[in-house]
DNA sequence: TACCTCACGAATGTATACAATTCATACCAA
DNA sequence: TTGGTATGAATTGTATACATTCGTGAGGTA
């Protein structure tokens, strides 16, 4: 079994004794942004166990951190904690996966009307300088930057309409996306989108709240009809298991 | 300084050698939902420091387990973690609490939304049930089990809503609400309401998702003028420390 | 071969020991 | 008094030791 993936920390902490060491302190932030941004960006599987030995030598420090951060990363839903089990990079089921689509046409239409209401040029030009990375990140065909600037562009969207509750909501909801496409991503699918990010900035600009609800709405339903909402197939290879009698 | 409330457990492990001893594991689970309750009951007020070494002796655990249970708490909002200070129970500022009634009007309108054009029979009876106990608190002049009830008919309607993402969301909201009741309600504040859940449960009944919606959107409203909206009144008392030259 | 049992290894769950930080008090000096 | 510093108790932060649980596989029996 695949233990624990990367993550080449030097595990000896002499390396902490350099000119300029931080304080010890808040290694547990560190660790888990690491481990977060790992899982995000589909470095880690879902269903890959996260063993607590493994990572408090990986990254130098005891297992009460490691417990810390995977304890956060379970309130994240990004890691299932099984009792007497351990943890693992968590696995959306479908059901779960409609609801998470679900609450984001919910939240993120609310704020995508608020903000055709209160956006300012600034933030309009924030999001047109995201709109812009993306582009560039698809010239260059890195599959793996515009995952990640897709992410932020709804990001800054929630951040832009000054609810840090509804900001904090949607920054969960699109890691908990980020896991459901590496899960349930088609082979085929179409590079979602850049297009209709531009739509919600369009309607933005016009500060025309119907039709930037709209260009969400149809977003976010896009990015879900992308994913293969048949039930995910049995990994047990069943063929393998039940050998003809040669 | 007042240091951690009651909790009065025997604080000996030797009661855990009784008969039909329910096994250790899941304690935290436990303590989690006592202390949840005694915040959300408005027994322990905002700011009441929550000190790991009482907690650990009155619930007869160690510092492990109720540093788990803190972390958790943050997590849902209800508790400050200050690094090396220690944990307190939260003090949402004014701007949060506007926040929070903004989250809330936005994702329940949703839920109420999608309830009035999927909720069955059977649901409205549920939710006709706990107005009825709301009635019956009320007649009783029982002003913790309204507050209580009011709140469950919030978390009822999420449920019943078939989203569980959705759901989490109303429950931690509906939980800061009451933190925010407990720091800014007005004295003279009109106990809020119980027509109003009536409505809503009346255009669910018709199926009036529109007028479900504004019912709805009227009572949060409602209850959030209840709220004291000037900026929280300093706990200095300025008359008694500058006293005239007698 | 099929099946049951038991024991051992590996990992998690919990408690405790130790380190680091903060706050308050006392003490001294200007 | 006022200010600064140092000392010490109290509390949180971290690491480690110990307890418990679970899966696995060897070994035995029918």
């Amino acid at each position: 079994m695949q233990r624990v993936p990367g993550a080449t920390k030097s595990a000896d902490k002499s390396d902490r004794s350099g000119v300029a060491r931080k304080r010890a302190g808040r290694a547990d932030e560190r660790i888990h942004s690491e481990i977060y941004a790992a899982i995000i960006n589909h470095q880690i599987r879902p269903a890959t166990p996260l063993q607590e030995d493994a990572l408090a030598t990986a990254f130098g420090v005891s297992r009460t951190i490691i417990r810390k951060v995977l304890q956060r990363l379970a309130h994240e839903k990004l890691v299932d904690l099984i009792p007497n089990k351990g943890a693992f990079v968590a696995r959306p089921s479908i059901e779960e996966a409609r609801q998470v689509f679900e609450a984001r046409r919910g939240v993120e239409c609310i704020l995508i009307a608020k903000l055709a209401a209160t956006i300012s040029d600034a933030g309009i030009g924030r999001l047109t300088d995201l709109l812009d990375a993306e582009a560039e990140a698809l010239t260059r065909n890195d599959k793996k930057r515009r995952l990640q600037l897709s992410g932020d562009f709804h990001l800054e969207l929630a951040a832009l309409a000054g609810n840090a509750v509804l900001r904090d909501f949607v920054q969960e909801l699109v890691s908990r996306t980020s896991l459901i496409i590496a899960l349930y991503e088609s082979p085929g699918a179409v590079p979602c989108s850049q297009s209709e990010h531009r739509d919600i900035i369009d309607a933005l600009k016009r500060r025309d709240a119907k039709a930037a609800v709209r260009a969400m709405e149809h977003h976010l339903r896009h990015i879900e009809a992308q994913i293969d909402l048949a039930d995910q197939p049995s990994r047990v290879d069943f063929a393998a298991l039940f050998k003809p009698v040669a």
